[in-house]
DNA sequence: ACGCAAATTGACAGCGCTGTCATTTCTGTC
DNA sequence: GACAGAAATGACAGCGCTGTCAATTTGCGT
C-alpha cells in the first residue's frame, strides 16, 4: 500500500540498505548507482517514513521554533519569523514544530526537554528573548541539540542572524537631528532584551555624535506594548520643556506615542516628530505613517534556519550571517518646530 | 538509557502489551493493574517514543494546522488561533505542525498528500479561507483524516467552532442606525469568504430591519487590507452623498478608512464613524480607537482544536461549538454629524 | 596477470512500540 | 463444584528504516 524503502531496492536491483544510503546522501554510493535510485525513488513516487527513521535512524528532520508568548514582542514578528523558517524547512525537507514556552519555573526547561527526548528535535530555533536565556542555553548545550538564535545578545560564537541594531537606531535619531530636532526622547524597550540595549545604545551614539547631551529625563522606559508608549509618552509630555522627537525602541510603543499626541492636541509632526522599529505592518497603518527601521524578520527566520540546517547537516560551521537594516522615512518625522 | 516501555513492563510485572494498553488508554484492563503501570510510570519518568508508537501503530499524536499564508487575512489572527489550539494540543499531548499553503495548483493538494502521508497525521485544523476549499475538503476525505474548522461556510455536519458573524454585524450596524446614521457605507472583505458574506449580510440586515434601503452604491469591495481600505474610503467619499459611516468588513481596512479620512480632512468620529470587525491589537492603537467586534480568535483556535481531539478519541462525535462575539464600542463611532 | 588498499555494497539485527490472536483468570449460574 | 462466557493478560511478529560489520568489487602499481 506503501512505497518503501524495500520496493524501491527491489525495483533498482539493489539492497535496501544502499537506498537508504542515496537517501541520506551519503558519499561512499557510486554515481551511476545513485542516478538510477534516485530514479526509482521519484518514478515510484517513494517518500521515507519520518517514524521509521526517527526509530532506526537518530535523525528527525525536525527543528522546533522556541518563542516565549508571554514576554510576547508584537506578534507579527514572530509569525514572519515562523514563515520564514517554515519557507527554509520545507526547501530542506525538514518540519517544523512551533513550541510557546512559559520563561517561569523549572517547568521551562521540563518542556525543553520532553520536546528534544519525544520528538528527538534535531535542532532549534531560539527567538527573543529567549535568545539569552541563560538556563535554556545551557540546557541545549547538555542535550546537545544546537540552536541557531535571531539577533542574540551574546554573539560570541552563537550561529543564526542578526541585524546591527544600534547602527540602524544611530542613523535613525542622526536623521532626527539633521531635521534639526535637539531634544530628543527615547522610550526604552523590556529591560535585558537586546534590542532595547542597542536601541538605546544607538540612539545615545547618535546624540554624542553630535555633540549633544544624553538628558536621563528625556528617557523612560516602556516594554515594548502600546501601553506602555502612551504612559511614557505622557510623562515626557509633562516635561517642562518637553521633547519635539520621540525614538520609540518599537513600532507599537510609537503608536502609543501618537495616541498619547493625539490625546494632548499635538499634532504630528507639526508638533512632534515620532518614528519606531521594526517596520511592522501598523507603521504604514498609522496616521501619519511611521518612520521606522525596517527589520526583515522573514527573512531573517529563513536564514536562521538555513544556518541551522546547514550546521545540522555538517556542511558549514554555521554562522552569525548579518542582514542589513533599512531606514523607512515616512511622514511622522518632520523639521523640528 | 532511555526509559522504555519494557522497562515499565519490567518494573511492573506485566507484560509489555499491557503497559502499551495502559498507554493508550485502553479500557480491557484491570484497574488495579492501571494503577501499578500508572505509578511505574510517573516513578520512572516514562516518556514514550512518538517515532514507535507511530512507525507501530496508526498514531502519531500530531495534527496539522492548515492556513493559507497567501491570501492572508491579518496575521494577528492566525497567530492567535495557532496559540489556542498549541494550548488545546499541550493538554492532550498532541503535537502541532504548522502548514502554510497556497492555494494554488495542484501543488496544493500534493502537500497535503505529502503532509499526511509523511507524518501520519491524525487530523486537521482548517482556517479560513482554506474552510471552504472544496479540493482541500475533498482529499482530506479521501485520505480519511478528520478535520475541524474554524468559522466554516458549509456548517452541515461540520465540525469545530464558528461565531454568528451575520448577528455581530447586524448588532453593529443597528448600533450605527441608533445614533443617527442614515447613510452607512460597507466595505466587503475579500470575495466568498465567508466573513465577507456574514457581515454584508448582518450590514443588510440592520438596514432592512430599520426601514432604510439597501444602496448598492455605498457598498464597495474590498480585500481585508489597509490599503484596500483606504482605496474603497476614497471612493465612498467622492461620492455626492458620502456616508456618514462606514462598516469595514475587518479591522485593517477600517484603520485604512480611518486613514483615508485623515487625508480628506475628516475628522473622526466627528464627521465620520467608522467600525471594524475582529478586533485585533491595532483597534485599540488607532486614535481614536475603533469600535468593532471581538471575535475571541484564541479561544477559538483552542475550541477547535479540542474539538477535533475529542473526535479523535472517539469521545464524543465533535461538534460545531458557537462562540459569543461582543460588541466593542469604542470612539471611533458618535451620532450622526 | 597478481596482490592489495580503497571503494562499494550487502546481510542482519534491532530501534520501541502495537496488532493479532492465543491463553489465562475471573465471573456468575445451575 | 463444574462450566460457559467474559475479562484480562501475554507471546510474537513486524512496522520501515539505519547501524555495524562483513563481503564484494574496483582501481592501480608492478
Amino acid at each position: 500500500m506503501r512505497v518503501r524503502l524495500e520496493d524501491v531496492a527491489r525495483a533498482t536491483g539493489v539492497s535496501p540498505k544502499t537506498v537508504s544510503r542515496v537517501l541520506n546522501e551519503e558519499s561512499s554510493v557510486k554515481e551511476s548507482t545513485r542516478q538510477k535510485v534516485l530514479a526509482a525513488m521519484e518514478s515510484m513516487n517513494y517518500r521515507p517514513s519520518p517514524a521509521a527513521r526517527g526509530l532506526a535512524g537518530s535523525r528527525s528532520f525536525l527543528v522546533a521554533m522556541l518563542y516565549d508568548n508571554n514576554d510576547n514582542p508584537a506578534s507579527t514578528y514572530l509569525a514572519e519569523i515562523q514563515d520564514g523558517v517554515l519557507d527554509a524547512c520545507d526547501a530542506h525537507r525538514f518540519s517544523m514544530m512551533a513550541c510557546p514556552l512559559r520563561m517561569r519555573g523549572k517547568d521551562f526547561i521540563r518542556r525543553v526537554d520532553a520536546l528534544v527526548h519525544d520528538h528527538h528535535i534535531e535542532g532549534v530555533i531560539v527567538t527573543p528573548p529567549l535568545t539569552d536565556h541563560a538556563p535554556l542555553l545551557q540546557r541545549l548545550r547538555e542535550l546537545g541539540v544546537p540552536h541557531a538564535s535571531i539577533s542574540p545578545q551574546h554573539r560570541q560564537g552563537a550561529i543564526g542572524v542578526c541585524m546591527d541594531e544600534q547602527q540602524a537606531a544611530k542613523a535613525l535619531v542622526t536623521h532626527l537631528i539633521e531635521q534639526g530636532h535637539r531634544r530628543i526622547g527615547h522610550i526604552l524597550g523590556i529591560a535585558n532584551h537586546g534590542a532595547s540595549r542597542w536601541r538605546l545604545a544607538g540612539y545615545k551614539d547618535a546624540l554624542t555624535a553630535a555633540g549633544l547631551p544624553v538628558d536621563p529625563q528625556y528617557i523612560l522606559q516602556g516594554e515594548f506594548s502600546f501601553g506602555s508608549g502612551v504612559l511614557a509618552a505622557r510623562q515626557l509630555f509633562d516635561l517642562p520643556e518637553h521633547p519635539t522627537a520621540i525614538f520609540a525602541a518599537n513600532d507599537d510603543m510609537a503608536a502609543g506615542v501618537m495616541w498619547a499626541a493625539n490625546e494632548r492636541g499635538l499634532k504630528v509632526p507639526r508638533d512632534l516628530s515620532v518614528c519606531g522599529f521594526d517596520d511592522t505592518p501598523l507603521a504604514t497603518q498609522l496616521w501619519p505613517p511611521l518612520t521606522t527601521v525596517r527589520q526583515p524578520s522573514r527573512e531573517m527566520g529563513k536564514l536562521a534556519a538555513l544556518q541551522l540546517m546547514d550546521h545540522l547537516r555538517g556542511r558549514g560551521h554555521g554562522l552569525l550571517v548579518q542582514v542589513p537594516y533599512t531606514l523607512q522615512l515616512r511622514e511622522s518625522t518632520a523639521k523640528a518646530p
